[in-house]
DNA sequence: ACTTTCGGGACACCCCGTTTCT
DNA sequence: AGAAACGGGGTGTCCCGAAAGT
C-alpha cells in the first residue's frame, strides 16, 4: 500500500507540473486522492468492525480528517461502505484470486491459486472482506450484500474459466462440472478462513489446501489415460 | 452445552412458596420461564443482525417486554448475547450437527450429518449462528469470539469421534487424519452456507455435498479391499 | 429563583411522602422538575443570545445535562424556545408588569407600574425577553413572534385596565385613549432599554421615567376640577 | 458616517492601468463596485436576520456571487457584518432621521422629524437597523454593538441640536433638557416600531406620534409668553 | 476578479444501553 | 415488570473560511 497521506498538503508548486508518463500516476486532483486516501484508510476499519458496528469516528480518526472532510466525498456512510468494499474487493481477488497465476498447465494454476490463497494474506486486515461483508450484510443492507454477490460470482467464475481451460488443455475430465469446482473451492477456503479466525489458528487453511488437492486429484485425467491419448 | 438457565438471578426470597418439595423443580418459576422466552425470541434477531446491530429496542418489540423486564434477567446486552449464543448453538447443533445420525457404519452416519446440514434450514432464522457470531465478533467482542470456538470446537469433536470409529469399524482407511476430515467439513458446509446466502439460492449447498461425498470416497476402505480384510 | 439544580437527584425516600400544604409545592414528578430546571436555566442563554445563536451545547452546559437528558424533555430547539419564552415571559411580566401596584388610585397606580419597570432589573438576566424575543424572530420564527405579540398584548391589557379604571374613579379624563397610553408606555420603556443596554447605562430609564410622567399628568383630571367634581 | 468604501483593499498595484489621470477617480473601479453591491444587497439580510443566523449562503444567493468572490471583499463575515451596518445606518438616519426637516422653526423641525420617521418605511427592509443590531449584538458581538451605540449617539445628537437651536429661538423653553428630549424621541420611537412588528400593525407608532407630540407643547414656550417676549 | 474545491468544526436531532423509580 | 430518566455516542447537515484554479 502506498503512502498517501503523507502526499497530501503537498503544494502543487514543488511537484513537476505535469508528471508525464510515469507508470499509472495519473495526477489526480486534490480531492480525488483524498477521497481515494480515505477509502483505503477505511478498508480496515470496516473490514474488521462491519459496516454498523464501523462509526465515522473511527474513520475520521484513522484519517485525520474531520466530519466535514469525509462528508465532502461521500453522501454517507453507505456510500462510503460501497466503494470500501469495492476497493477491499478487488484488491484482496488481486493478491489472492487468481492473480499471478498464468505460468503451467490449468492444473498447476489451479494449485498455484489454492496456494496463494493460503500462504498471502488478505491485503485488507480483519479477514477476508467477501466473507465478512457477505455475513455482515447478509440483512438489512441490501446494497453491500449485492456487492459482495457479485465479487464471489467474479471470483467464480475466474476459476470456472481455468478449469474450462483444463478440460481444453485435456489435463482435466471433459464431465467436470466446472461450476461445482469453482463453488467448492471457494467454499471450502473461505469457510476455512473463518475457521482459521475463530482458532487463532492456521491449521483450517492447511487442511483446506489438502483436501482442495485431492479434488483436483480426481478431476484430474489420469497419468495412463493422458499418456494413452497423446500417443 | 451446559446448562445455563438455572444458575443465576433466582431471588428465591421474594418468591412466592410455590416451588414444590422436589429438589429439582422441574416447572420453572415464572421468572425463569420469561428468561427463556426472552432467550429465543432474542435468538434470531441476534442472529440476523449481529450484536452490534441488534437493538434493544428490536428486542422489546419481539418479547413485548419494556426495557426493564428484560434488564431483570440478564446484566445488559452483552450477557444477553451470550445466553442467546449458547441457546443458539446448541439447538444449531441438535438440529443440523450430528443428532440422529446414530444407525448404520461410521461412513453411513458421516453421509448422514451431511445431509442433514444441507436438507434441515436453520432452526435459527438468519443462517447459522456460528458462522454468524464467528464472523461478527471478529474483533472487539472477545467472549462471544471464544463461544463460537468453543461451539466450532464441539461440532468438530464430534465429527472427529464418528470418523475414528470409522477407523475402528474397519470402514475408514487407517491414516485418516480424522481432525483434517472434520475440519474440511466444517470449512466446506459453512463456506457453502456463506455462498447460498449471498447468491439466494442453494447450489453451493449441493455442490458442497458432493465434494464431501468424494472426500468420504477417498478416506473410505475400498470395497475389494475391505471384503479381503473379512475373509 | 429558588435552587432547582441542588434539588435534582436526591432521593424521593428522603423527603416527606406527600408535602402537604405547603406554599405552591406540589410535588413534581422527577422528570417535570427537571423539564422546569431546563427551562429556568435555559432562558438566561435564549435571552442574551437570541434563538438561533444559542446552542444546544450551551444549554448543556448550563444544566449539566447531556444530549438525551435535554431532549428527553422537549422535542426540539424550537419547542424548548417557546416554553422558555413563556417562562421568561410570566416572570417578567410578574416582576416588572404590573404585580405589586394594587394600592392607591389609578394614577399612582400607573406611576408605580413605572417606577418597577425601570427599579426592578429583568428577572431573566440579557434585558427584557419580551422587546429580545419580539426583535430576535422578526422573521422565520413565527410561533415565538407569536408568542412575544401575546406577550406584549397581555401587558397593554393589563395597563389599559388601570386607565379604565382610573377613568371610572374619575382621576383620569374621559376622553383618554386607554390603548393609546398604553401602547405608548410600553414603546417608551422598551425603547429606553434598548438604549439602555447599547449606551451601558440607565440614563435613558430615567428620562423615560420623567416624561411618562408628565404624559400622566395631561392625561389626569386637574386637581381644581376634580375638587369641584366632588363638592 | 465617514465614507468607508474608498478605504480599503485596492490593491492597486496589479490592477491594469486605467484610472484616468484624475486623482478623485469618481468612477469606480469595477471591484469597488462590486463590493458596494454586496453591502447593499446583504444589507436587507442581515437587518433581517441578524447576524449569526443569517449565513454567506444567503448572501451569495442574493448576490449571485460565489463564496470567494465574496470573500475578495472582506476578510470575513464580521467585517462584512459591520460595512453592512454603517450602510444600514447611514440609509436609515438620512431617510427617516432628521435629513430634509431644514424649515421652519425648530419646533416644526422637530414635529417634522417625527412625522417623517412615522411615514417613511425603513429603507432597509426588515425594520430599524439601528434596533435591530443593538439587540442582537446584545452579547458576543461587541464590535458590532458598539456601532450601534454610535449611530444612536448620532442620531442623538442631531435631535439634541434642534432642541437647542429651539431653545435659541425662543420657541423650546429654557429649562429643557435636550438630551432627555432627545432620548425620549428615539426610545419611543424605536419602542413603537418593535411594537409594530410584532403587531403586524402601525397603530403603536400613530399612538407614539401623538404622544410625542404633546411632549412637544409641553416643552413649547407658550404662545402668550413667546408674543409678550417679542414684543 | 471571480469560481471551484476543499476541509475544519459545530450543530441538531436521534437512538441506544443502562439505571432508577414506581 | 413498567415507565421514566439520563449519559453518551452516532449521523448527517451546514457554515465559515482558506486555497487552488481559471
Amino acid at each position: 500500500v502506498r503512502n498517501f497521506s503523507t502526499r497530501l498538503y503537498c503544494s502543487a508548486k514543488g511537484m513537476p507540473e505535469k508528471s508525464g508518463a510515469d507508470g499509472m500516476s495519473e495526477t489526480l486532483r486534490k480531492g480525488e486522492q483524498t477521497r481515494q486516501t480515505i477509502i483505503e484508510l477505511a478498508a480496515p476499519i470496516f473490514n474488521r468492525r462491519g459496516f454498523t458496528a464501523c462509526s465515522l469516528a473511527e474513520i475520521m480518526e484513522a484519517t485525520g480528517l474531520e466530519k466535514g472532510g469525509v462528508y465532502r466525498h461521500f453522501a454517507n456512510k453507505e456510500e462510503l461502505a460501497e466503494e470500501v468494499f469495492r476497493y477491499s474487493a478487488r484488491r484482496a481477488l488481486e493478491a489472492r484470486g487468481i492473480g499471478g497465476a498464468e505460468e503451467g498447465d490449468a492444473l498447476m494454476r489451479l494449485r498455484k491459486m489454492i496456494t496463494r490463497f493460503i500462504d498471502v494474506p488478505s491485503p485488507i486486515p480483519g479477514g477476508c472482506p467477501l466473507l465478512n461483508t457477505a455475513i455482515d450484510s447478509d440483512d438489512g443492507n441490501p446494497a453491500l450484500r449485492k456487492l459482495a454477490a457479485r465479487a464471489f460470482a467474479a471470483w467464480k467464475r475466474r476459476i470456472c474459466r481455468v478449469v474450462e481451460q483444463g478440460i481444453e488443455e485435456g489435463v482435466i475430465q471433459h464431465a467436470t462440472n466446472a461450476e461445482s469446482v469453482a463453488t467448492v473451492f471457494i467454499a471450502t477456503l473461505e469457510g476455512a478462513v473463518a475457521l482459521t479466525r475463530v482458532e487463532c489458528s492456521r491449521d483450517a487453511l492447511k487442511h483446506a489446501q489438502i483436501f482442495l488437492g485431492g479434488l483436483l486429484d480426481q478431476i484430474a485425467v489420469k497419468q495412463k489415460t493422458r499418456k494413452r491419448r497423446v500417443s
